[in-house]
Parts: structure tokens; C-alpha cells; sequence
DNA sequence: ACACAAACGCAGCGATCACTGCGTTTTTAG
DNA sequence: CTAAAAACGCAGTGATCGCTGCGTTTGTGT
């Protein structure tokens, strides 16, 4: 179900997506997707979920700046998926805060297991606030608003902007 | 026609806007939108372009900072508007990047005329790039993928960061 | 093995959408 | 003032959606 969800929000862009459509796409009755999620935000908000929990590891390079530069060049390599992209636009497009929700929550946390474990090794990273505007917002906001590419140069910026010498 | 999509957008989280919706909250026949913008995407970017050029005025401190922190306190004014939120949000999820540039694009320009007028006065200001990452980042990820308020002190700090002593 | 719960599919319904042919009204140009 | 273009509305069509009653199939617990 969630990969016929995420394959017809990216093959068919300004396309509307409706649960006839998705479960058919998934070889199932829409009565049956109907039974279970309700409606289409619903189904969206745990597929977007579950796509963003599944298979990123919080990385552990010894150093806050080497987590925080491998940490940024995997979420913007992931951002820049296509279907990744097409999934949390169409997820922020049923309004309210649970899509919206559902397309960070999973990547905030992985953000706050960085700071935390830098905390553990003695040592005072910004907060999670700034943390966040500083790297979560732009590569985010350059993902979903912009069509600029997501560079590893300009990612390492974001974080050497962060953590200056 | 435009206040009709604005309104029902806002009032109607989590529904589904079309044609036929919007006609009747303007007032109009649906033939009559559809001749005209025949998607609900073309008059969602339509709609979005022409709300973030109308009344917002570039403002002129005579410092750059100023500047930059009337126009961070604006912007993230507006963006707490629950009406533009919903606005911006159904937008985006029209998919493609129409929607977004057009939630954006106006005040990306707005910035760039700021950052130009302090060159005119011989300063050095940051980039376009750097200000977009620094300032509309976080203002349009707070305001779209959380419920965080976007407070005139967080603002202020987002300029201080950008532009330390 | 059996009973029951959960999940699923079929068929059908009322409502709505997306769209178009054609006539009417409004606007514009000369 | 008039003719033509542009914009609009009416009526209608086929398709689809969102949903539900009821029967079937699958899974689970004893």
C-alpha cells in the first residue's frame, strides 16, 4: 500500500490522488483502504511516516561536525528523490500540521540523538532550535520550494555556518 | 475569484478544493473557471503569486539590519496568517515546483532588492543564497512543517545570526 | 478442528467532478 | 452606433468518488 501510495504521487504529478486510485495501484478493493485509513491525508500521513523511519541511521563519525556534515549530505540526498519530494508535497498539501508532522518528526529526532550524544561526550553544541533553522529549515526549504540542486559543497556550508572555527 | 479559493483553502482544512467549489464560492459558473484556468493547480499558483505581490512593501531603515529585520518580522507575520498557511500548504501540494515558486518567488525578489540597496550604499552584504538560507528557510519551514511560533524575538535572532557584529 | 473476529471484495448508490456544445451577455474596437 | 471578440452561463455527458450493506475469505485463539 505505502509504495503504490509513493509511486502515484510521483508518477502523476498535479494529478489528484484518490483512494479508488491507490488501491488499484496496490491490487486491493478501495472498500478495503476506505475500512482502514479514511481518507487520502490519513493514508499520506503514515506513508510519509513510515517512508522518513524506515532505513536512515543516525551516523557516528566521533565528531559533532562530521555527524552533522553526514547527517545533512544523507537528508538532502534523500530530499532529492523525486519521489521522496513528490511524496512530502502532496503530504503538506492536505493542510494542517499532521502531514507537515509526519515529513520532519522522523529527522528532528535523529537531529536531537546528534546533539544529545554530543552532550554525553562533554562538549556544548547549539540547541536543537538553532540547529534546526540552520540546517533542517534550508535544506527543506530548498528541496520543496526551489528547484536548486542540494550540493555536498553547499551542505558542508550550512554546517560549517553552524559550527564556526 | 481569487478571495473565493483563498477563503475555501482556509476553511476548508483537509477538503478537497476543486472547480466546482471554488465557482460557487465566487459566484461564478464553474465553465467559467475552467475556461480560464482549467486546473486547480494553475489557479492555486495563480492565487499564491498574486497574495505575496500585493500589499507587501520593501521596507527601507537605512540599515541593512533593519532591514532585514522588518522584513523577517513581516514575512513572518504574513506566514501566520492561518488563511495564507492553508493557502501555501494547498499549493504546495499541487506538486511541481509552479506551486512553489509561487509561494516564494515574490519575496525572494523582495530580499534581493534589499540586499541590493545596501551595495548601492557601498556596504557588503551577505548573498542572496546565504540571506535565503539564513532568514527564508527557517521562516517558511516553521511556518509550514511545524506549529512553532515564529515570534519577533526568534525572528531577530534568525538576523543576528546572519549578520553577527 | 472449529468458532469467531478481522479483513477483504462485490455491488450499488447518491453526489460531484471535469468537461464540452451552444446560446447569451458583456466588453472592446472602429 | 455597430460588429466582433471575449467572457460567461446553461444543460448535459461520462467518469469517478466516497461510502455502505452484505457476503466471502483469511487469520487467530482455544
Amino acid at each position: 500500500m505505502h509504495r503504490a501510495v509513493q509511486e502515484l504521487v510521483a508518477d502523476e504529478a498535479n494529478d489528484s490522488l484518490t483512494i479508488p486510485i491507490v488501491a488499484a495501484r496496490a491490487g486491493v478493493h478501495a472498500t478495503t483502504v476506505y475500512r482502514r485509513w479514511g481518507t487520502v491525508a490519513d493514508l499520506l500521513a503514515d506513508v510519509t511516516s513510515s517512508r522518513f523511519s524506515g532505513d536512515i541511521v543516525v551516523p557516528d563519525t566521533g565528531s559533532l561536525r562530521g555527524d552533522l556534515e553526514r547527517y545533512a549530505y544523507d537528508l538532502a540526498k534523500d530530499l532529492c528523490d523525486p519521489d521522496t519530494l513528490a511524496l512530502v508535497r502532496a503530504t503538506i498539501g492536505t493542510g494542517g500540521e499532521q502531514g507537515a508532522a509526519a515529513c520532519r518528526g522522523e529527522r528532528q529526532r535523529q537531529l536531537e540523538a546528534i546533539l544529545e550524544r554530543d552532550r554525553a561526550r562533554g562538549e556544548n553544541p547549539p540547541t536543537l532550535e538553532r540547529t534546526t533553522d540552520a540546517l533542517l529549515a534550508p535544506l527543506y526549504y530548498r528541496a520543496v520550494f526551489t528547484d536548486d540542486p542540494l550540493t555536498p559543497d553547499w551542505t558542508r556550508a550550512l554546517v560549517s555556518h553552524l559550527l564556526p572555527d
